[in-house]
DNA sequence: CAAAGCCCTGCAATCGATTACAACACCTAG
DNA sequence: CTAGGTGTTGTAATCGATTGCAGGGCTTTG
């Protein structure tokens, strides 16, 4: 037998109070006497009340809740932000609802119908692909959503955004190539379309020729973020008569699958080609060779963005701008060295 | 300005019929007209109307959303199960709250409170660490409580689970290594006191005894299930003085863990030492070298649980039985080989 | 002592959907 | 022609919390 959940009349019974006075001892502590304070805490504590979501949410015409648009959970760099998401949202007493990319668009599960549905109050978009601008011309007022975007936004984007500096991480890996005396360094992008892969390729290219070296479009290798990605660049490598000796991946996902397929070829990293990725994800630090990386602080990225979609649904101004960006730093390890002589 | 969200009422306007055949030309097609049907959906496509889910909930009783609780999201493993607990969910109507477990017992977000909150209607549990006996004690009724567990499950867990056949994958594991030729072969566990460290243990003791090898206490290492755990294990099995030549690893990113501090240190895998994980995240078969292990079928495994919670919320009756096991199977890549002759 | 103000409390309306119940139209069988 | 279905629709109660409004008690001030 399921025990009945007491609701707020039961506690107000109890408390030998009125429901208003309940709802205001919880919620308004300072706007009630000690003495039915007192009797109401004691009463809760007896009934073991929780308040209703639903009613509240109904009443309030709020969710409570924020959405969390990744386009692919299994990545780990996502669900560290997701991580911290959560940190900020549940002491907060937001619910985090999450929702993969390649689901959106079935059912209720679109942006638009999630909003409208008020089953979320705001949403943080994690899909560097996601054409955000779709959401305006959906629904006039879906400007005056709150919407945050731990990733590049473009120009033309009206919702805050907590960004990474990707232009300068691109440009402290091409640094650290030169630095340790390549010259022919190469890239592998991520995929087309995302802003990310933009931003990375464009600070690649400005590095480079701010370094007075020269583009070479031979040296940048088209890709995605993940494994496969790598791997498939690293075939190409392999067919060139003229290759890089530095590659520069913009994620560290491709670095690995880039190294893993070189290896398996019997080439050496860093000997043969140095590698730098671009994260940090946990396990970097533990591949064979270790990545020299970009890192990102994800957990922050996460944290802030929810901070920042917290104070747009309170109606509140954001503390931090509305397009603060985080820095990136330099860790090296090994699998870059300076080039054999030739 | 933002746009007003249409309610029913406003539906039952446009369309000139009543609230209640409006909700009924949408959730039950069959019992209204043709004609009212067409006026419903038309006026629903004009006026653009989603459903409110606070109200909906309030009325029904239900949060229509499922509570995920995982121990820590940033690990691929995890996140792989969600999901697929994500693409049954969310076609049928169902939420995704993703809560770690770090989380809950803050605030309003332990488990009883989520529920009783009218939150969520149920939940998948991926902590074997959890105590989900405790669940029972806190309210009478909580036996009743929908919960998936896609663990081990200790034997007096009243809550249905899916789990993957992990003895078997220890003997697997074992048997590959025996078959290699070895015979001093070690374990490095998961954390103390999860249920999953807890049977894998036991079926690596079973299975060397089934293959007529004792087993060495020595040889058996405490761990967790994360990269640092692999760490410092390699650190213990470098200062041994009679080292196992292998070693199966209780998931994969322990194996990680271990294998690069052994390359640290100059030995090799698998010359020195074979190494076989448990999980196959997605990473594994891009290790260098590509990692030798006991795959899981994660996806599957989150679909699973998703799909019985759903049943169980339902009140329909499993039709996968209470608690079905998946199997796993040996993916043979390059960290283990036979062991040097001495 | 009366008027004005403040603090606390309760009544009752409200959020938006679902659904039990009743009413009505129409059809069929006796 | 009537009783009893059957199929469709509308009316109104309901879910549980929040909150505008009003009233009562008490204090302060002129």
């Amino acid at each position: 037998m399921a025990t009945e959940v007491p609701t707020i009349q039961d506690v107000a019974r109890v408390a030998g109070v009125s429901t208003a006075t309940v709802s205001r001892a919880l919620s308004n502590p300072e706007r009630v006497s000690d003495s039915a304070r007192r009797k109401v805490l004691e009463a809760v504590e007896k009934t073991g009340y929780v308040v209703n979501e639903a009613a509240r949410n109904l009443r309030q015409q709020r969710a409570n809740a924020i959405g969390v648009i990744a386009p692919d959970l299994s990545n780990p760099f996502f669900s560290s932000i997701i991580a911290g998401i959560e940190q900020i949202a549940g002491p907060n007493g937001f619910g985090v609802l999450v929702t993969e990319s390649s689901m959106t668009g079935q059912g209720a599960f679109d942006h638009a119908s999630l909003l409208a549905s008020a089953r979320v109050d705001g949403f943080v978009v994690l899909d560097g692909q996601m054409d955000l601008s779709r959401l305006r011309n959906r629904s006039k007022g879906l400007t005056q959503v709150p919407v945050v975007s731990p990733c590049e936004y473009p120009a033309d984007m009206p919702a805050p955004s907590v960004t990474v500096d990707n232009a300068g991480g691109a440009e402290k890996a091409v640094r650290h190539l030169v630095d340790l005396g390549h010259t022919k360094i190469g890239h592998i992008t991520g995929p087309r379309g995302n802003i990310l892969t933009t931003t990375r390729l464009e600070g690649f290219r400005a590095a480079l020729q701010s370094m007075g070296l020269t583009v070479r479009e031979d040296f940048i290798l088209p890709g995605d973020f993940n494994l496969e990605a790598g791997k498939l660049a690293a075939e190409i490598w392999r067919t060139m008569e003229d290759r890089p000796t530095a590659m520069f991946c913009a994620s560290d996902q491709q670095a690995f699958g880039f190294i893993s397929q070189l290896s398996r070829q019997g080439f050496r990293v860093p000997e043969d080609v140095s590698v730098i990725g671009f994260d940090d994800i946990e396990v970097s630090g533990f591949f064979v060779p270790a990545l020299t990386t970009i890192s990102q602080p994800r957990l922050e990225l996460g944290r802030m963005a929810a901070r920042m979609l917290l104070d747009r649904i309170n109606g509140q101004s954001h503390r931090e701008g509305l397009h603060p960006q985080l820095d990136v730093t330099l860790v090296v390890r090994d699998s870059t060295a300076a080039p054999l002589l030739v």
